[in-house]
DNA sequence: CTGAAAGCGCTTACAG
DNA sequence: CTGAAAGCGCTTACAG
């Protein structure tokens, strides 16, 4: 048929086609129009089940794959949700993440992952470059950012959920607990247990680092034991050898401290592992404790005192509240606080 | 002017505007087309120098941010690249990450990370549903992958290398080294010490495992040392906690063992506080080595021997080989080799 | 070096 | 319940 002879009635073919399987072809296949296919395919109810079988049959045998960027352009709305965290290299927000994605994945939504290294302006040009592509959503983690990020979110208009603290602030959407009562709390463990010089060390010193650490002083303060030469602020990442070295100088300066609180676990493992080095006694001339209940801490020799502070719960309900935002649900009340435990185990 | 009524002469109007600062726009206030606009934001080298000032400028003070799915639908390209890793909470891959992503944003990429969690069925629809979005590149994790993953990677005709492992397989591109070979290496190391007694305690059970796993075979069976009831293989995901509890099992079961020669770290540093609960003397009555050198395993007691993988060094190689694939130029050799290093501490 | 037209593959109004 | 037309905001050919 018609071999030889270009056709010379033809147009000049502007053809920039790319082989995709697209919803024409869907459409002709299923002998209806092409708008019926994206209905059908998407779930709207105003196609008959009959037409929505035939079209679902031909999208199968075709391998029909809707293209995302066409979607996002028409529809002005995509199926990803943003979630920005300060690192990976702590397992705290691995945990979050990988909650909050799976419950995002079942519902349809990608997950796409912003590290901000705990730095603002790095998160207002991440935000700047997501809120490009039109997220359906955005998880971030905090309060504390830059006034140019807060407007960028808000003149967005995409709904957002903050993860990890808590706020009284109206019309902001949170699930997190107060780190504040957290520090609190782990420090009357401490005195709880007749400990009276008790230190506070921290690295990182982010947000919520410094709120642990308004809670520590409170409680002191509270029971008459608040010394700040006892407070050791360091401003590097967090990390074992840092915690091993900091214990070592806290002790050398400060022998007479009963207690450390940590303000992360894997400072405290740390400073474990300094201590059985040293041959200082856990928890008898020592009292030891952490935070976030890390990988590890129970391994450790003595078995670590910490607060345990539920990420997975938080990252799932974070997700679930973000779920009904997105589907304009009413959200009521705007923020979850999941609490946070504390484990006591050998270290103090 | 003209208050009050309505012009009667306009169409109905269909008017689906987003409120974005469009190409269009910034055309209109640089007075040149919006071809021109496109083109001077791209870079291409066709436009006049006092043009591109004068666009640039434009752009700026509108505050213009390009649409990146109008770009990925007119285009078919975007400037997404895809990792796939097995996990998040191995640092190992998260040091990758980082790694590759700290190359891959300066050259203007996006990375959108995938977790497979070791599952090939889970790992091929990541792959179906990323390659939807037209990634620019693709990066995976080892060469074990279902046929149909592989064939769509292949149809999708995106650039793609592999991490982790080294292949001799023609047209392939990959960065990473021999985990047999390392697996030997670390197996002689112990019979350079004079170790007869090896086990070998993996978890996890991933390819690579095993890889390492046919290093040691290999190498005790060099010396005649070989002895498969030394192999303690368990399907579960790798855990300090695990490790000790292995480290349990195999001294109570094979008392006679001299050296251990853990999989990953987490399980060496689990067996090694074990051994320190249990008082047996490292190395004196067993070596212990690991594999990885994660964060921690410097700091135990003692000290881990271990092998150290050049993770980001494999990220930043394999992000350097992808943006040369994605710039068409040629790579050549496909596959780079970064080997590993062995660190020999006070536990072996 | 610059531009007018067409097209990427969808969805949103608007009609019937 | 179904469809023809228009449009989302860019870039790709094709011209000059």
């Amino acid at each position: 048929m018609n071999q030889g002879k270009p056709e010379s009635t033809d147009k000049p073919r502007r053809s920039r086609a790319t082989g995709r399987v697209t919803l024409d072809a869907v459409a002709a296949a299923a002998g209806v129009s092409p708008i019926t296919v994206s209905r059908a395919l998407r779930g709207e109810r105003s196609v008959s089940a009959d037409l929505v079988e035939r079209v679902r049959a031909a999208a199968d045998q075709l391998g029909y794959v809707p293209d995302p960027a066409a979607r996002a352009l028409a529809s002005q709305r995509s199926a990803n949700v943003v979630v920005l965290v300060p690192l990976l290299s702590n397992a705290l927000f691995v945990d979050l993440l990988e909650a909050a994605q799976r419950t995002l994945q079942p519902a349809g939504y990608q997950t796409l992952i912003g590290v901000t290294h705990y730095d603002p302006v790095e998160e207002g040009q991440l935000l700047q470059g997501y809120l490009a592509h039109r997220p359906a959503g955005l998880i971030v983690t905090g309060f504390d950012r830059s006034e140019a990020s807060r407007q960028l979110i808000a003149a967005s208009g995409v709904p957002c959920v903050h993860l990890m603290e808590t706020t009284s602030a109206p019309g902001v959407h949170w699930v997190g607990f107060s780190q504040v009562d957290a520090g609190h709390a782990i420090t009357a463990h401490l005195v709880a247990r007749g400990r009276r010089r008790i230190a506070f060390v921290a690295a990182q010193l982010d947000p919520r680092v410094l709120q642990r650490a308004e809670g520590y002083r409170r409680c002191l303060r509270e029971a008459g034991l608040y010394d700040a030469r006892l407070e050791l602020l360091h401003p590097e990442s967090s990390s074992m050898a840092l915690g091993a070295s900091l214990f070592e100088d806290l002790l050398r300066t400060r022998p007479d401290v009963d207690a450390v609180f940590f303000c992360n676990d894997d400072l405290a493992q740390g400073g474990l592992l300094a201590a059985l080095r040293l041959g200082v006694p856990v928890p008898e001339q020592v009292a030891v404790a952490g935070f976030n209940d890390l990988a590890g801490s129970d391994q450790m020799i003595p078995p670590l005192t910490t607060v345990h502070t539920p990420r997975a719960e938080i990252g799932v309900a974070a997700a679930r509240m973000l779920l009904s935002l997105m589907r304009k649900e009413p959200v009521s009340p705007a923020g979850v606080d999941v609490g946070y435990r504390i484990v006591v185990r050998g270290s103090s």
